[in-house]
DNA sequence: CGGCAGTAGTTCGTACTAAGAACTATGTAT
DNA sequence: ATACATAGTTCTTAGTACGAACTACTGCCG
């Protein structure tokens, strides 16, 4: 199996499958009117606020990057900052109305985006691709960075 | 199945391995000097040599974004710009020895990284899984940005 | 042949991303 | 109380990405 020049193992094909969800990720913010940081930020906060540290390390950014990332959300109104009632050093980092709003919009329309291009697999094909990809994600603690629409 | 709270659908399934790609990628663009963007110009080029306009189209930017990333690739030696023989418009841009070395180490430690991602699954496993992505790659015509390393 | 629409690339201006180093302020342990 | 660690911000530097306007060449149509 595999001699015909036409499959992929399995590198090749986690990198370029990656880079096509990255350009659907791209699309769909671009739609509305957001970076793919900004619509990063938007959905890891959908699911519950975040210290700054805490979001830095979910993102996989150092804290000096972020601090803008959230200034510009916070300028466009989809964020803001709150004080820590535990630590007055600290800062929770939420949604505004506006946000979560944008953010639920985004979330859908990219999910949408990306079902499609798993449009070609019928559903037992999908169930073992989620399967796959699940443990991989499992294996290597990816952050949540996206939530799960079958919210369980 | 699928009611455990701990198991994701395809979509997020996507998104959340991406995220781990990107963030191997990076890594292995940061350990060789390199940004995410320069390390994909450097792979995609591995292949062939491109014009601008392929290489926007492959990569998904537009020219005028291309420009400055090949002048800052051509600027630390990695690429350099030829005059297209049949068009004297356009350009072929190409890899220079010192920049085919650098893609060739880079190309290698990133396929490490993202295999070791796979690591948890076995071998047939990890075929079902590049036969589920190859197809996605195949179905959403997703560009070269990644070479085989088995190649055929 | 001559003009002219289209294509290939570049330039310029603007906004955003990302990092490290230096800094402030607060918390924690001794 | 001192001393060290943690949470965030500021500043600087480099790179990314886009659209609009521009130059130069190609190809076509009459």
């Amino acid at each position: 199996m595999g001699k015909s020049g036409e499959d992929l193992g399995v590198v090749a094909g986690l990198v370029r499958a990656s880079f096509l969800v990255n350009a659907v990720y791209a699309e769909s913010a671009r739609e509305y009117g957001l970076t793919v940081q900004q619509g990063q930020l938007l959905c890891v906060l959908m699911g519950r606020p975040y210290g700054m540290s805490d979001l830095g390390g979910t993102l996989g950014l150092e804290k000096s990057s972020l601090t803008g990332l959230v200034d510009r959300a916070v300028r466009r109104g989809l964020v803001r900052r709150e004080p820590d009632p535990d630590d007055r050093r600290a800062v929770q980092v939420l949604l505004t109305a506006e946000g979560h709003e944008l953010a639920e919009d985004f979330y859908a329309a990219t999910c949408r985006r990306v079902d499609d291009l798993a449009a070609g697999l019928d559903s037992q094909d999908r169930d073992r691709l989620a399967a796959l990809l699940g443990a991989i994600v499992r294996d290597n603690e990816a952050p949540t960075v996206f939530l799960d629409a079958r919210q369980p």
